[in-house]
DNA sequence: ATCGATATCGCAAACGTTTGCGATAATAAT
DNA sequence: ATTATTATCGCAAACGTTTGCGATATCGAT
């Protein structure tokens, strides 16, 4: 319970000034050698920690990211955190993670909680619904952020997103490619950007290179509704291929086929946007188009690095993407 | 670009002093409804947010707790973490996270990043051969810890734990219930205590119900290892049932399975200790020994609050488990 | 010996809040 | 009318650090 060592008391022990200990801490060059040396052994001794409170307040800065998400127990989420977490500790700086259920008002709660913590940034995927009004707060905060993944529309965001309309349209060529004739698509919430850029790209690829294709669109918000919507569909109708947008919709789809009792590929095949574990663990391996969290949550802090170090003027960068084959078409 | 608004601007646009506007915005009693109603109008007005940094210094306290996980990308931290980022919000709390990524010295730094911070309190789970010099200094600076799933032996301290020695006695239990003699059980890093907990209680049960089982044990550290340990093991001896402490092991047994071609569990059972999401994915369902990681995140979230409203003393809770069958076994 | 340059350090304000205490005025008790 | 009480508010210090600026001393150059 012994008080922390603060300055002032490194200062009282050796008759110096709080400014004089404070610039020999730091190298300052009005300091001479001989001072800094003590200076520096009294304060390694008396194991001086500075006190980030009072940084934080005199500079009016911190080292700590906001990252809002809308789930954490996601293995596309989780994989960026970790990532974002390894790069923001290697550049000096903390990670505070908060999740919004995809919940607009918990959204704009997390926000607020970012401004009232002062942030050196925020990094969020936002949430469906979300409303714009919090974000012109932390811009006018001077608060910097980077959306990813899930996106606002406007042009004025600095943007780091995977290259949804590269992987949706490759997705449909290796579909194409395998002469899949009678298509299902699932695809996620239709108002969120990244499911109207994908399913754009897979409609408009079919429609280029295979217009002949019966191809179904569905729309799900969890992997429940996607079990459903594909044991419905599949029971009713002849399906040769189904295409999930997303993880979350690969496991309710392969629950679905496995209640089906279809065989796969050979009744049905199937085809992934994902993040690349969950395909791994079905049998056969599932084909998938890559979009990884691990990838795109480095290059988000490295976007935000670039930002603090001037950078500032909007961007949108992509994530390329690659096609990882399995067993499964 | 416009300067926040602060106490003394309120108090100056109202001829009053600080204090007044301090005290008028937290109802203290000192001060007359109307000029609290003044006070509030204007703050309102204004958009006036505490600058917790000033806040952080004055009261030598944050908000926020730390949170040391071996590992994110996981979906039993993940979900932890998930509940015990719920918890934290509706506690007026946030999460600072960090990953030890099982490193001894990335552990010993993150928690230094938790004093520097002066994080309210820290949640860990430890890694492998960690030294217990950095929670020392941790309870030195009067920062509440709370262990929780990995832990340390030691009893002075605050621990929230699975029901780690229940589970594999359970999981025994099931396996000699439904006759298998020939098991094998594969066991994560034999150094930490949460192995050794669930080793000695599931070999000590079947020293006593079913004595007559062969019983193999083997270690291993990852999702590969347990895969190649599982593969070798089973393709030149004969089993009836393998045991997975965890769903990391989980998933390099079923890999295995999957490429020697057996069928579970006709041929192979498969009984696992399991978060409960990867064992529903897989077909036919795993049978599993429920550890809920959102459970344990809002039992440990609780455990820290009851701390800090004054429960200081040590104490050790446990989490309890159940069995949620599926067709593995 | 005087002057300017340089090296080294301290003073004091500032960041925005909280809080003990004292000040004033209004009201009630005697 | 005097005193005691209460209601209401302001003063000023404190939290620990950073930083512009001024102070002193040393030293070589003139």
């Amino acid at each position: 319970m012994k008080s922390r060592t603060t300055l002032k008391k490194i200062s009282a022990n050796l008759n110096l000034s709080v400014s004089t200990v404070s610039r020999a801490l730091k190298d300052h060059p009005d300091i001479s050698e001989e001072t800094k040396l003590k200076v520096k052994e009294l304060a390694s001794l008396l194991e001086y920690e500075p006190n980030t409170y009072a940084i934080n307040l005199r500079t009016n800065s911190s080292r700590i990211f906001g990252l809002v998400v809308p789930a954490i127990a996601n293995t596309f989420y989780d994989s960026f955190i970790s990532a974002a977490e390894q790069e923001a500790r290697e550049n000096g700086f903390s990670l505070m993670i908060l999740q919004s259920g995809d919940d607009p008002v918990l959204e704009a709660e997390n926000l607020r909680l970012c401004r009232a913590n002062r942030v050196a940034g925020v990094m969020i995927s936002v949430a469906p619904g979300s409303q714009g009004e919090a974000f012109k707060k932390l811009e006018e905060a001077a608060i910097p952020v980077i959306f990813f993944d899930k996106v606002p529309d406007s042009d004025t965001y600095n943007k780091v997103c995977l290259a949804d309309a590269e992987a949706a349209t490759i997705a449909a060529s290796v579909i194409i490619k395998y002469r899949k004739k009678k298509v299902l698509g699932v695809f996620g919430n239709p108002e969120l950007s990244i499911t109207q850029k994908r399913l754009a790209a897979f409609t408009r690829q079919f429609e280029k290179e295979s217009p002949e294709t019966k191809l179904v669109i569905r729309h799900c918000f969890n992997s429940n509704e996607a079990q459903n919507v594909a044991s419905e569909f599949c029971s009713s109708n002849s399906v040769d291929n189904i295409f999930a947008m997303s993880d979350e919709i690969l496991v309710g789809v392969m629950k679905a086929l496995y209640k089906l009792n279809v065989s796969i590929p050979s009744d049905i095949s199937v085809l992934a946007i994902s993040n690349g574990f969950l395909p791994g663990i079905y049998k056969p391996l599932i084909t998938y188009v890559e979009t990884s969290g691990f990838e795109l949550g480095k290059l988000v802090m490295k976007r935000m690095m670039d930002y603090l170090g001037g950078q500032t003027f909007s961007r949108s960068l992509i994530l390329p993407t690659r096609l990882v084959e399995g067993k499964s078409l």
